[in-house]
DNA sequence: ATGAAAGCGCTAACAA
DNA sequence: TTGTTAGCGCTTTCAT
């Protein structure tokens, strides 16, 4: 109590310990610990088994503080982490950033715009070398200010700002899975989407709209209902679609929480899939085997996703990309056909 | 090109360029963004204002590095991120941290026990305030060693070390809900959870023997299936439960992975649920409730873990508990009853 | 190949 | 209440 924890070190060993310790000086440690190759190699052995032996761990902020071009860390902004859409490239990201010793601070902004302005400040407090980020709807004018003076990388959703990027081409899948829909002979189709707010809503709807022109229907035929990314708005719409005296015969779904409430009302509806109701949801497939048929899915290769993301940051890190064209890559969504497709069935008018 | 970016602030201004230009010192400036009592309040604000207008962020780094004693940073650590168990805990207690403007450090080990020694090494670099960890099951003696030196508090699972944790009360959930099937008549009970490595492992399964030993059964009626925690060894595992010549009227599992595999077993063995097995499953109820029936879950409070954990983080922050004993709260999962439960049925021998 | 010394941007004694 | 002056622990010229 009160007495100086006895023994040698009280809150680890710097390069001045360690260059003392070896009769030398703090400027050769430093380059012996950092790899340098201008330190005579048998020394810098010696300096970094010590080091290590003592469990010397470097000071990062002295180390940030000092060197002003340094990799030790990477900020990540996403609206959430329980949501695979995120986590997962969170996680893929974090993985391969690793393996260069570089930290990735996560930051969640719950989709709120002052919490995200005041995360991207703390980034920058942190000096960290670059950003992910999956922008909130409402990015505010400050905040976009703040991207435009580091490397920035964002996926998902668009700031509007001219940055390089990753998407989901959520369009095209949309319209594949509308397409494949038509070909069974379904000529009337519902849609179950998210509303405009969400940048990825708009491009769903846009692929349901293409898949129309595609098949010659017009918006009569695909009564649509655009609700809050929420379960409980899924099933709602989804009663409400199906209890339409001109009911549709098929069903899609542009969202991954969404789907879940949907499937829910299809199966309490006790309408049968698919002889009276074909049905294709958004997310991971794995949820979705779960039901009785299992579900046609539309599903997105997050990791595919993290790879280019990670491969645009060390771009713009290195300054490689050329400053006009920001580079823009699609990632297209899979549709994986299943127990939950099939031709329309005529029903007794 | 190779002009310097022309216009007032390179790379944001600083506590001097603010003291400058207001022609005061720089300590003062320090002490009106920190709010201290001891700054003229006009002239407080005066300089709050022009920091504000000048967009300025104070490097965190310097700051840390001459503040020993911030709470900036706590460190994070767990094996992943796209798990439940995990994300939203972390995504919990983020939020909590936040609001006393601490930047948590998110971190990945996935139960590899070197990459963990890293992380914890890192995250003593980065000075953080605390440590909150899931340790891997193999965790190094040199982890230990170093959580030894820092406030840390630990979830889910132990590391062995007398440190204040939050735990899921894995046991007792396991023993009610098998106190529920024997309630409802079965005396053939199936069990299918994860190996000994991972001590909620140990738990669950401790929880069945409780209730074998409260009902009266022994090992044979609980025919057992100990597998590594992934969706294929569920699906194997329920399978071979399934196929038993005398085969069980209701299944157990201890596992969130592994009830997903299960569950698809059961749905393609064609038995019928609940008539021929009563099913109670571990994990997130909205997954399960896509099943046809809604199966039984036990579910585990996350939120209120993270509450847990950032008020004993505090705690030992703060000094407050007492270096003997180390805090350890308990939460109990609750057992969600659906309509996968039923009285067995007798079926002809 | 090595050392001496000057900071990086901030906070915290100690003076005034 | 405000200013002066040291550092925090590291990297990095500039000498040697």
């Amino acid at each position: 109590m009160g007495t100086e924890r006895a023994g040698s070190q009280r809150r680890g060993i710097g390069v001045v310990e360690i260059a003392q310790s070896l009769g030398v000086s703090t400027a050769t440690v430093s380059r012996a610990l950092n790899g340098s190759d201008k330190v005579r190699p048998e020394l810098a052995d010696r300096i970094r088994e010590f080091a290590d032996a003592h469990g010397y761990v470097a000071n990062r902020h002295a180390r940030a503080l000092s060197a002003t071009t340094s990799r030790a860390f990477i900020g990540f902004v996403i609206p959430y982490v329980d949501t695979p859409a995120f986590s997962t490239v969170a996680a893929e990201c974090g993985r391969r950033l690793a393996r260069d010793g570089t930290q990735l601070i996560l930051t969640i902004t719950e989709n709120d715009p002052e919490r995200e302005l005041d995360q991207v400040k703390e980034l920058r407090g942190i000096r960290t070398a670059g950003i992910v980020i999956s922008p909130t709807p409402g990015i505010l004018d400050e905040t976009k200010e703040l991207l435009g003076s580091v490397p920035v990388v964002e996926f998902h959703r668009r700031s509007g700002l001219a940055i390089p990027g990753v998407f989901m081409d959520d369009r095209k899948a949309m319209a594949d899975a509308f397409g494949r829909l038509t070909e069974l002979g379904h000529r009337r189709i519902g849609y179950i989407g998210t509303t405009q707010d969400l940048s990825n809503g708009i491009a769903r709807q846009d692929g349901i709209r293409d898949g129309m022109r595609l098949a010659g229907l017009d918006a009569t035929d695909v009564p649509t209902q655009l609700v809050a990314p929420v379960e409980s708005a899924g099933f709602e719409a989804a009663t409400r679609l199906l209890e339409m005296p001109d009911r549709p015969t098929a069903l899609i779904v542009g969202g991954g929480t969404l789907s879940l409430g949907v499937a829910d009302a299809v199966r309490q509806s006790g309408i049968e899939v698919p002889r009276d109701l074909s049905l294709i949801v958004y997310g991971d497939p794995r949820w979705f085997a779960l039901h009785k048929p299992p579900l046609a899915t539309i599903s997105a290769p997050y990791d595919q996703l993290a790879d280019h993301a990670v491969g645009l940051l060390h771009d713009a890190l290195d300054g490689t990309s050329a400053d006009g064209g920001a580079a823009v890559r699609m990632i297209t969504p899979i549709l994986r056909p299943n127990g939950s497709l099939g031709p329309p069935h005529q029903h007794t008018p």
